[in-house]
DNA sequence: TATAAAAGGACTAAAACGGTCCTAAAGGTG
DNA sequence: CACCTTTAGGACCGTTTTAGTCCTTTTATA
């Protein structure tokens, strides 16, 4: 239970590939792919969702590709996996107030919300940066 | 990300079901998926397997139904959502060994490795018999 | 023997996963 | 301006998992 999908662990591995260039280089799409070992079309739909939120910027045309959007040590691996597999949320209950009816009387409701806490404080101590250096 | 599926649910609702009858009690599927507000069918499969395993047992015929397998306090939540759900574990990485090629260079390892140890601390810290007299 | 359960197996619809492919838009270059 | 390069967006698709149902068989009781 609990697994990353293959989408997040090929995230994950763009996003330290780029973490590992020199400060400002812009990779291609092609390179990236080809480096971190992932199809080249799946990841681009990935990266391309990142561009939206910030975690990269892209640049289309001749010389264009991709760079990370902020410094690799101000994105943090917590970041990079919600942004490709939703909230940590090992159960939905943990949703909005009220998105579960038996809230109140439900005993194992805290113990998710703990798990939750506890998952959320490993991925958000981590940055990219710490991987892009342990990496290789 | 690592959510519980709706089989895991059911499955911790109709074992903290049994673990608030009275002791030795027996109890119908029928009961249980009512009471537990579980479908019957699929209800029964799950207690099925865990009757393979020793989390409950069960009777045929006139009489028949189920129990726990052991008394609540020796049952613990991991040891459920695993049944059901199979092992905590937030990336294949973290299989076998060699199951992953880049185990020795791939610097996110320690951290799911970290993830799975927070998780099953926590999940193996609940019993059955603790939630089941904080629930209702 | 009839009846009351659980056990086992086959089956299914719908969603999620893991992609591919094609066209469009945007940015450089001669 | 025309052409080329590269990302952006959308449609599509096969496979696997989820979330069940239904029918038959086995086991036990009365």
């Amino acid at each position: 239970m609990m697994e990353l999908t293959r989408k997040g662990e090929y995230a994950i591995r763009g996003i330290i590939y780029l973490a590992q260039l020199p400060p400002g280089k812009v990779a291609l799409i092609s390179e990236i792919a080809e480096a971190a070992e992932v199809p080249q079309t799946f990841l681009a739909k990935i990266l391309q969702s990142f561009a939206k939120i910030g975690i990269v910027k892209s640049f289309r045309g001749a010389g264009g590709g991709f760079t990370l959007g902020r410094s690799a040590e101000q994105i943090t691996l917590r970041e990079v996996v919600e942004a490709v597999e939703g909230p940590i949320l090992p159960n939905r209950c943990l949703l909005g107030a009220g998105s579960c009816e038996r809230d109140g009387t439900c005993g194992v409701h805290p113990v998710w919300r703990e798990v939750q806490g506890k998952v959320v404080e490993v991925l958000d101590g981590v940055t990219i940066k710490e991987l892009a250096t342990r990496t290789k």
